[in-house]
DNA sequence: GCCGAACCTGAGCGAGCGCTTAGCCTGCCC
DNA sequence: GGGCAGGCTAAGCGCTCGCTCAGGTTCGGC
Protein backbone atom coordinates (compact mmCIF):
# COMPACT_ATOMS: atom_id res chain seq x y z
CA UNK A 1 0.00 0.00 0.00
CA UNK A 2 2.95 2.21 -0.09
CA UNK A 3 4.17 2.18 -3.36
CA UNK A 4 1.60 4.25 -5.02
CA UNK A 5 2.98 7.07 -4.01
CA UNK A 6 6.77 6.57 -3.83
CA UNK A 7 7.70 7.02 -7.97
CA UNK A 8 10.75 8.41 -9.45
CA UNK A 9 10.81 12.06 -8.99
CA UNK A 10 8.26 12.80 -6.16
CA UNK A 11 4.84 11.00 -4.48
CA UNK A 12 2.70 13.36 -6.79
CA UNK A 13 -0.16 10.99 -6.82
CA UNK A 14 -0.90 11.08 -3.04
CA UNK A 15 -2.28 14.37 -3.85
CA UNK A 16 -5.01 13.08 -5.81
CA UNK A 17 -7.76 14.28 -3.43
CA UNK A 18 -6.98 17.76 -3.99
CA UNK A 19 -9.22 19.61 -7.07
CA UNK A 20 -9.40 21.35 -8.98
CA UNK A 21 -6.68 20.51 -10.95
CA UNK A 22 -4.54 23.75 -10.69
CA UNK A 23 -4.86 23.75 -7.08
CA UNK A 24 -2.80 20.72 -6.85
CA UNK A 25 -0.57 21.99 -8.88
CA UNK A 26 0.15 24.57 -6.79
CA UNK A 27 0.30 22.44 -3.72
CA UNK A 28 3.03 20.19 -5.24
CA UNK A 29 5.32 22.64 -6.75
CA UNK A 30 4.93 24.29 -2.58
CA UNK A 31 5.66 21.14 -1.61
CA UNK A 32 8.62 20.97 -4.06
CA UNK A 33 9.77 24.49 -3.10
CA UNK A 34 9.26 24.05 0.79
CA UNK A 35 11.63 21.20 1.05
CA UNK A 36 14.39 22.70 -1.22
CA UNK A 37 14.91 25.78 0.87
CA UNK A 38 12.06 25.93 3.78
CA UNK A 39 8.87 28.10 3.70
CA UNK A 40 10.00 31.54 5.15
CA UNK A 41 12.66 31.43 1.94
CA UNK A 42 10.28 30.20 -0.56
CA UNK A 43 8.16 33.27 -2.64
CA UNK A 44 4.72 32.84 -3.32
CA UNK A 45 6.45 34.28 -6.92
CA UNK A 46 8.57 30.83 -6.90
CA UNK A 47 6.02 28.46 -5.97
CA UNK A 48 3.59 30.04 -8.87
CA UNK A 49 6.45 29.91 -11.70
CA UNK A 50 6.81 26.07 -11.07
CA UNK A 51 3.30 25.29 -11.41
CA UNK A 52 3.58 27.81 -14.65
CA UNK A 53 1.08 30.20 -13.63
CA UNK A 54 1.65 34.03 -12.43
CA UNK A 55 1.74 34.81 -8.77
CA UNK A 56 -1.75 36.00 -8.86
CA UNK A 57 -2.98 32.75 -9.61
CA UNK A 58 -2.17 31.05 -6.03
CA UNK A 59 -4.52 33.38 -4.30
CA UNK A 60 -7.74 32.20 -6.13
CA UNK A 61 -7.00 28.77 -4.85
CA UNK A 62 -5.39 29.71 -1.38
CA UNK A 63 -5.82 32.83 0.80
CA UNK A 64 -2.35 32.74 1.65
CA UNK A 65 1.15 31.10 1.74
CA UNK A 66 0.42 29.97 4.80
CA UNK A 67 -3.09 28.09 4.06
CA UNK A 68 -0.86 26.14 1.23
CA UNK A 69 1.86 25.32 4.34
CA UNK A 70 -1.34 24.00 6.79
CA UNK A 71 -2.98 21.85 3.84
CA UNK A 72 0.26 20.09 3.24
CA UNK A 73 1.04 19.70 6.88
CA UNK A 74 -3.00 17.80 7.43
CA UNK A 75 -2.57 15.83 3.99
CA UNK A 76 0.73 14.27 5.12
CA UNK A 77 0.44 14.32 8.81
CA UNK A 78 -3.06 12.21 7.81
CA UNK A 79 -1.07 10.01 5.65
CA UNK A 80 1.58 9.44 8.41
CA UNK A 81 -1.24 8.59 10.99
CA UNK A 82 -3.20 6.18 8.01
CA UNK A 83 0.54 4.35 7.56
CA UNK A 84 1.20 4.03 11.67
CA UNK A 85 -2.77 3.38 12.45
CA UNK A 86 -2.83 0.52 9.51
CA UNK A 87 0.25 -1.79 10.91
CA UNK A 88 -0.82 -1.31 14.47
CA UNK A 89 -4.22 -2.41 13.89
CA UNK A 90 -3.45 -5.51 11.47
CA UNK A 91 -3.43 -9.01 13.27
CA UNK A 92 -0.03 -10.55 13.98
CA UNK A 93 2.11 -10.29 17.41
CA UNK A 94 3.27 -7.19 18.75
CA UNK A 95 6.61 -7.90 17.51
CA UNK A 96 5.17 -8.07 13.87
CA UNK A 97 3.47 -5.01 13.97
CA UNK A 98 6.29 -2.93 15.43
CA UNK A 99 8.45 -4.15 12.44
CA UNK A 100 5.48 -2.92 10.14
CA UNK A 101 5.46 0.05 11.47
CA UNK A 102 8.79 0.83 11.58
CA UNK A 103 9.55 -0.01 7.95
CA UNK A 104 6.59 1.72 6.93
CA UNK A 105 6.73 4.86 8.15
CA UNK A 106 10.34 4.93 7.38
CA UNK A 107 9.67 4.06 3.71
CA UNK A 108 7.50 6.97 3.68
CA UNK A 109 10.12 8.98 4.83
CA UNK A 110 12.90 8.04 2.60
CA UNK A 111 10.86 7.67 -0.46
CA UNK A 112 8.72 10.63 0.02
CA UNK A 113 11.84 12.60 1.56
CA UNK A 114 10.60 15.73 -0.42
CA UNK A 115 7.07 15.91 1.79
CA UNK A 116 8.27 14.71 4.80
CA UNK A 117 10.77 17.20 5.32
CA UNK A 118 7.97 19.44 5.05
CA UNK A 119 5.50 17.84 7.60
CA UNK A 120 8.23 17.47 9.44
CA UNK A 121 10.44 20.38 10.19
CA UNK A 122 8.12 22.89 8.82
CA UNK A 123 5.76 22.53 11.60
CA UNK A 124 6.74 25.85 13.47
CA UNK A 125 6.33 28.43 10.30
CA UNK A 126 2.65 27.85 10.82
CA UNK A 127 0.62 30.28 13.12
CA UNK A 128 -0.45 29.08 16.29
CA UNK A 129 -4.07 27.43 15.61
CA UNK A 130 -3.14 25.35 12.82
CA UNK A 131 0.15 24.39 14.51
CA UNK A 132 -2.27 23.15 17.44
CA UNK A 133 -4.27 21.26 14.76
CA UNK A 134 -0.93 19.39 13.55
CA UNK A 135 0.92 18.74 16.81
CA UNK A 136 -2.93 17.11 18.28
CA UNK A 137 -1.99 14.53 14.73
CA UNK A 138 1.16 13.87 15.97
CA UNK A 139 0.02 13.05 19.30
CA UNK A 140 -1.88 10.35 17.76
CA UNK A 141 1.17 8.74 15.53
CA UNK A 142 3.14 8.76 19.15
CA UNK A 143 -0.05 7.07 20.36
CA UNK A 144 -0.01 4.52 18.12
CA UNK A 145 3.21 3.40 18.43
CA UNK A 146 3.55 3.38 22.12
CA UNK A 147 0.78 1.36 21.95
CA UNK A 148 2.32 -1.11 20.09
CA UNK A 149 4.94 -0.95 22.44
CA UNK A 150 2.94 -1.44 25.65
CA UNK A 151 0.84 -4.47 23.66
CA UNK A 152 4.39 -6.18 23.75
CA UNK A 153 5.53 -5.29 26.98
CA UNK A 154 2.16 -6.97 28.16
CA UNK A 155 2.24 -10.07 26.23
CA UNK A 156 6.20 -10.54 27.56
CA UNK A 157 7.75 -10.12 24.17
CA UNK A 158 9.27 -6.72 24.76
CA UNK A 159 11.76 -5.62 27.24
CA UNK A 160 11.44 -2.15 28.13
CA UNK A 161 12.12 0.18 30.86
CA UNK A 162 10.61 3.80 29.66
CA UNK A 163 7.58 3.36 27.41
CA UNK A 164 7.53 6.55 26.66
CA UNK A 165 10.87 7.65 26.20
CA UNK A 166 11.25 4.26 23.85
CA UNK A 167 8.16 5.35 21.81
CA UNK A 168 10.21 9.13 21.31
CA UNK A 169 13.51 7.25 20.11
CA UNK A 170 11.99 4.88 17.58
CA UNK A 171 9.74 7.99 16.61
CA UNK A 172 13.34 9.72 16.15
CA UNK A 173 14.83 6.81 13.91
CA UNK A 174 11.84 7.18 11.54
CA UNK A 175 11.60 10.65 11.46
CA UNK A 176 15.19 11.81 11.11
CA UNK A 177 15.46 9.69 7.93
CA UNK A 178 14.01 12.69 5.87
CA UNK A 179 16.52 14.95 7.07
CA UNK A 180 19.42 12.62 5.96
CA UNK A 181 17.82 10.17 3.62
CA UNK A 182 19.48 10.51 -0.45
CA UNK A 183 18.15 9.54 -3.38
CA UNK A 184 21.02 8.91 -4.73
CA UNK A 185 22.74 7.61 -1.91
CA UNK A 186 23.34 3.39 -1.29
CA UNK A 187 20.44 2.40 0.30
CA UNK A 188 16.81 2.13 -1.16
CA UNK A 189 13.57 3.18 0.88
CA UNK A 190 13.17 -0.81 1.13
CA UNK A 191 16.66 -1.38 2.31
CA UNK A 192 16.55 1.68 5.09
CA UNK A 193 13.10 0.47 6.76
CA UNK A 194 14.32 -2.88 7.18
CA UNK A 195 17.40 -2.28 8.80
CA UNK A 196 15.85 -0.08 10.88
CA UNK A 197 12.82 -2.05 12.03
CA UNK A 198 15.57 -4.77 12.92
CA UNK A 199 17.08 -1.99 15.02
CA UNK A 200 13.96 -0.90 16.47
CA UNK A 201 13.21 -4.91 17.78
CA UNK A 202 16.59 -4.57 19.36
CA UNK A 203 15.98 -1.16 21.39
CA UNK A 204 12.58 -3.09 22.79
CA UNK A 205 14.19 -6.32 23.56
CA UNK A 206 11.92 -8.39 21.20
CA UNK A 207 13.36 -12.07 20.56
CA UNK A 208 15.26 -12.95 16.91
CA UNK B 1 33.03 18.30 30.62
CA UNK B 2 29.58 19.24 29.50
CA UNK B 3 28.19 20.44 32.51
CA UNK B 4 29.79 23.97 32.33
CA UNK B 5 27.59 25.54 29.38
CA UNK B 6 24.33 23.78 30.15
CA UNK B 7 23.65 27.01 32.44
CA UNK B 8 19.95 27.37 33.08
CA UNK B 9 18.47 29.23 30.78
CA UNK B 10 21.41 29.06 27.99
CA UNK B 11 24.65 27.80 27.08
CA UNK B 12 26.10 31.18 27.07
CA UNK B 13 29.81 30.26 27.94
CA UNK B 14 30.71 28.06 25.62
CA UNK B 15 30.89 31.59 23.52
CA UNK B 16 33.43 32.29 25.25
CA UNK B 17 36.34 32.40 22.25
CA UNK B 18 34.01 35.11 20.48
CA UNK B 19 35.58 38.62 20.98
CA UNK B 20 35.28 41.23 21.48
CA UNK B 21 31.91 41.84 23.99
CA UNK B 22 29.25 42.92 21.41
CA UNK B 23 30.32 40.83 18.87
CA UNK B 24 29.76 38.00 21.42
CA UNK B 25 26.53 39.11 22.48
CA UNK B 26 25.31 39.95 18.77
CA UNK B 27 26.41 36.10 18.13
CA UNK B 28 24.22 34.70 21.07
CA UNK B 29 21.69 36.80 20.17
CA UNK B 30 21.67 34.98 16.68
CA UNK B 31 21.78 31.83 18.09
CA UNK B 32 18.34 32.47 20.17
CA UNK B 33 16.67 34.21 17.02
CA UNK B 34 17.33 31.44 14.77
CA UNK B 35 16.53 28.32 16.89
CA UNK B 36 13.02 30.10 17.95
CA UNK B 37 12.46 31.34 14.18
CA UNK B 38 14.52 29.62 11.90
CA UNK B 39 17.21 31.46 9.83
CA UNK B 40 15.15 33.04 7.51
CA UNK B 41 12.23 34.24 9.20
CA UNK B 42 14.51 35.85 11.41
CA UNK B 43 15.54 39.47 10.68
CA UNK B 44 19.04 41.51 11.51
CA UNK B 45 16.68 44.19 13.35
CA UNK B 46 15.33 41.08 15.65
CA UNK B 47 19.25 40.55 16.37
CA UNK B 48 20.74 43.22 17.08
CA UNK B 49 17.71 44.30 18.74
CA UNK B 50 18.22 41.32 21.52
CA UNK B 51 21.39 42.47 22.01
CA UNK B 52 20.84 45.86 22.72
CA UNK B 53 21.96 47.44 19.59
CA UNK B 54 21.03 49.50 16.48
CA UNK B 55 20.53 47.01 13.34
CA UNK B 56 23.49 49.05 11.81
CA UNK B 57 25.63 47.69 14.67
CA UNK B 58 25.72 44.29 13.45
CA UNK B 59 27.54 45.08 10.28
CA UNK B 60 30.83 46.37 12.46
CA UNK B 61 31.29 42.65 13.45
CA UNK B 62 29.64 40.74 10.82
CA UNK B 63 29.71 41.36 7.28
CA UNK B 64 26.21 39.58 6.77
CA UNK B 65 23.83 37.91 7.92
CA UNK B 66 24.95 34.48 6.75
CA UNK B 67 28.07 34.91 8.32
CA UNK B 68 26.55 34.99 11.52
CA UNK B 69 25.01 31.52 11.14
CA UNK B 70 28.38 30.25 9.73
CA UNK B 71 30.22 31.23 12.88
CA UNK B 72 27.80 29.82 15.05
CA UNK B 73 27.97 26.43 12.83
CA UNK B 74 31.22 26.01 12.58
CA UNK B 75 31.87 26.67 16.12
CA UNK B 76 28.98 23.84 17.42
CA UNK B 77 30.23 21.55 15.36
CA UNK B 78 33.55 21.50 16.65
CA UNK B 79 32.23 21.10 19.77
CA UNK B 80 29.94 18.75 19.01
CA UNK B 81 33.18 16.56 16.94
CA UNK B 82 35.24 17.54 20.42
CA UNK B 83 32.72 15.88 22.05
CA UNK B 84 32.52 12.58 20.38
CA UNK B 85 36.20 13.01 20.22
CA UNK B 86 36.74 12.62 23.61
CA UNK B 87 34.66 9.73 23.92
CA UNK B 88 36.09 8.06 21.44
CA UNK B 89 39.58 8.13 21.93
CA UNK B 90 39.51 7.91 25.90
CA UNK B 91 40.79 3.96 27.23
CA UNK B 92 37.72 1.58 27.82
CA UNK B 93 36.15 -1.33 26.14
CA UNK B 94 33.78 -0.19 23.28
CA UNK B 95 30.99 -0.89 24.80
CA UNK B 96 31.87 2.44 27.50
CA UNK B 97 33.46 4.47 25.04
CA UNK B 98 29.97 4.09 23.06
CA UNK B 99 27.61 4.72 25.53
CA UNK B 100 30.04 7.82 26.80
CA UNK B 101 29.71 8.81 23.06
CA UNK B 102 26.04 9.01 22.94
CA UNK B 103 24.93 9.74 26.44
CA UNK B 104 27.37 12.94 26.29
CA UNK B 105 26.05 14.13 22.60
CA UNK B 106 22.33 13.67 23.52
CA UNK B 107 23.27 15.34 26.63
CA UNK B 108 24.51 18.26 24.66
CA UNK B 109 21.80 18.05 22.27
CA UNK B 110 19.08 18.23 25.10
CA UNK B 111 21.11 20.85 27.15
CA UNK B 112 21.98 23.40 24.27
CA UNK B 113 18.59 22.24 22.89
CA UNK B 114 18.91 26.01 21.23
CA UNK B 115 22.37 25.76 20.02
CA UNK B 116 21.53 21.95 18.58
CA UNK B 117 18.84 22.78 16.78
CA UNK B 118 20.32 25.71 14.67
CA UNK B 119 23.71 23.95 13.96
CA UNK B 120 21.81 20.72 12.89
CA UNK B 121 18.83 22.14 11.20
CA UNK B 122 20.05 25.37 9.36
CA UNK B 123 22.68 24.06 7.66
CA UNK B 124 21.17 24.27 4.33
CA UNK B 125 20.29 27.98 4.58
CA UNK B 126 24.21 28.22 4.30
CA UNK B 127 25.56 29.05 0.97
CA UNK B 128 27.88 26.35 -0.67
CA UNK B 129 31.71 27.06 0.12
CA UNK B 130 30.50 27.31 3.80
CA UNK B 131 27.60 24.75 3.55
CA UNK B 132 30.84 21.87 2.45
CA UNK B 133 33.26 23.05 4.89
CA UNK B 134 30.67 22.24 7.39
CA UNK B 135 29.70 18.98 6.02
CA UNK B 136 33.14 17.95 6.66
CA UNK B 137 33.04 18.40 10.08
CA UNK B 138 29.89 16.53 10.02
CA UNK B 139 31.50 13.35 8.15
CA UNK B 140 33.83 13.34 10.71
CA UNK B 141 31.36 13.43 13.67
CA UNK B 142 29.76 10.30 12.17
CA UNK B 143 33.63 9.06 11.35
CA UNK B 144 34.71 9.17 14.99
CA UNK B 145 30.90 7.01 15.93
CA UNK B 146 31.78 4.78 13.57
CA UNK B 147 34.92 3.98 14.55
CA UNK B 148 33.55 3.04 18.00
CA UNK B 149 31.23 0.76 16.37
CA UNK B 150 33.92 -1.12 14.33
CA UNK B 151 36.11 -1.77 17.49
CA UNK B 152 33.33 -2.83 19.08
CA UNK B 153 32.56 -5.49 16.03
CA UNK B 154 36.08 -6.77 15.88
CA UNK B 155 36.43 -7.25 19.43
CA UNK B 156 33.46 -8.97 18.94
CA UNK B 157 31.44 -7.36 21.69
CA UNK B 158 28.80 -5.84 19.27
CA UNK B 159 26.48 -7.77 16.68
CA UNK B 160 25.96 -5.60 14.19
CA UNK B 161 24.51 -6.64 10.37
CA UNK B 162 25.39 -2.99 8.84
CA UNK B 163 27.58 -0.62 10.33
CA UNK B 164 27.22 2.77 8.22
CA UNK B 165 23.26 1.56 8.57
CA UNK B 166 23.73 1.66 12.29
CA UNK B 167 26.14 4.44 12.60
CA UNK B 168 23.65 6.70 10.57
CA UNK B 169 20.68 5.64 13.19
CA UNK B 170 22.73 5.93 16.60
CA UNK B 171 23.33 9.93 14.97
CA UNK B 172 19.50 9.81 14.23
CA UNK B 173 18.63 9.01 18.01
CA UNK B 174 21.38 12.11 19.13
CA UNK B 175 20.27 14.50 16.64
CA UNK B 176 16.32 14.05 16.99
CA UNK B 177 16.57 14.88 20.55
CA UNK B 178 17.50 18.57 19.49
CA UNK B 179 13.83 18.62 17.64
CA UNK B 180 11.47 17.38 20.37
CA UNK B 181 13.35 17.44 23.75
CA UNK B 182 11.47 21.02 26.11
CA UNK B 183 13.07 21.53 28.91
CA UNK B 184 10.30 21.66 30.72
CA UNK B 185 9.08 17.91 29.85
CA UNK B 186 9.68 15.15 32.21
CA UNK B 187 13.51 14.85 31.68
CA UNK B 188 16.27 15.91 32.97
CA UNK B 189 19.47 15.91 29.71
CA UNK B 190 21.32 13.43 32.04
CA UNK B 191 18.19 10.91 31.93
CA UNK B 192 17.92 11.44 28.24
CA UNK B 193 21.23 10.83 27.44
CA UNK B 194 21.02 7.48 29.78
CA UNK B 195 17.93 6.09 28.36
CA UNK B 196 19.47 6.94 24.50
CA UNK B 197 23.02 5.44 25.33
CA UNK B 198 21.20 1.93 27.11
CA UNK B 199 18.82 1.52 23.45
CA UNK B 200 21.77 2.25 21.52
CA UNK B 201 23.86 -0.45 22.96
CA UNK B 202 20.76 -3.00 22.44
CA UNK B 203 21.31 -1.79 18.48
CA UNK B 204 24.83 -2.92 18.38
CA UNK B 205 23.67 -5.96 20.34
CA UNK B 206 26.11 -5.74 23.68
CA UNK B 207 26.25 -7.35 25.82
CA UNK B 208 24.27 -6.12 29.31
C1' DG C 1 44.55 68.97 25.48
C1' DC C 2 44.62 66.93 21.15
C1' DC C 3 44.63 62.98 17.75
C1' DG C 4 43.39 58.80 15.70
C1' DA C 5 41.20 54.40 16.15
C1' DA C 6 37.43 51.71 17.53
C1' DC C 7 32.70 51.47 18.08
C1' DC C 8 28.06 52.74 17.51
C1' DT C 9 23.70 55.27 15.82
C1' DG C 10 19.92 57.61 12.88
C1' DA C 11 18.38 57.85 8.63
C1' DG C 12 17.48 55.73 4.66
C1' DC C 13 18.42 53.18 -0.11
C1' DG C 14 17.15 49.74 -3.50
C1' DA C 15 15.09 45.45 -3.83
C1' DG C 16 11.94 41.97 -3.26
C1' DC C 17 8.24 40.46 -0.41
C1' DG C 18 2.98 38.92 0.25
C1' DC C 19 -0.96 40.14 -1.54
C1' DT C 20 -4.74 43.00 -4.34
C1' DT C 21 -7.21 44.80 -8.11
C1' DA C 22 -9.09 45.74 -12.69
C1' DG C 23 -9.94 43.60 -16.46
C1' DC C 24 -9.46 39.89 -20.09
C1' DC C 25 -10.36 35.35 -21.91
C1' DT C 26 -13.03 30.95 -22.36
C1' DG C 27 -16.77 27.85 -22.29
C1' DC C 28 -21.60 27.07 -21.37
C1' DC C 29 -26.65 27.91 -20.85
C1' DC C 30 -30.50 29.99 -23.08
C1' DG D 1 -25.57 35.53 -30.26
C1' DG D 2 -25.73 37.61 -25.43
C1' DG D 3 -24.80 37.24 -20.73
C1' DC D 4 -22.46 35.39 -17.11
C1' DA D 5 -19.43 32.78 -14.03
C1' DG D 6 -14.93 30.84 -13.22
C1' DG D 7 -10.00 31.04 -13.98
C1' DC D 8 -6.32 33.65 -15.09
C1' DT D 9 -2.87 37.70 -15.86
C1' DA D 10 -0.40 42.40 -15.87
C1' DA D 11 0.44 45.83 -13.07
C1' DG D 12 1.40 47.49 -8.94
C1' DC D 13 0.58 48.83 -3.67
C1' DG D 14 2.46 49.15 0.80
C1' DC D 15 5.73 47.25 3.49
C1' DT D 16 9.85 45.29 5.39
C1' DC D 17 13.99 43.27 4.26
C1' DG D 18 19.45 43.20 4.23
C1' DC D 19 22.58 46.41 4.17
C1' DT D 20 25.08 51.28 3.82
C1' DC D 21 26.92 55.65 5.14
C1' DA D 22 27.88 60.07 7.22
C1' DG D 23 28.61 61.54 11.49
C1' DG D 24 28.81 61.33 16.70
C1' DT D 25 30.95 59.45 21.03
C1' DT D 26 34.53 57.34 23.84
C1' DC D 27 39.10 56.36 25.13
C1' DG D 28 44.20 55.32 25.35
C1' DG D 29 48.75 57.36 24.08
C1' DC D 30 51.54 61.33 24.22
Amino acid sequence: MSTAEETADGELSAWGEVTPDAARRLLVAAVEAFAERGYHATTTRDIAGRAGMSPAALYIHYKTKEELLHRISRIGHAKALEILRVAARREGTATERLADAVSSFVRWHAGGRTTARVVQYELDSLGPDARAEILALRRQCDAEVRGIIEDGVASGEFDVLDVRGTTLAVMSLCIDVARWFNVDGPWTPDEVGALDADLVLRMVGAAK
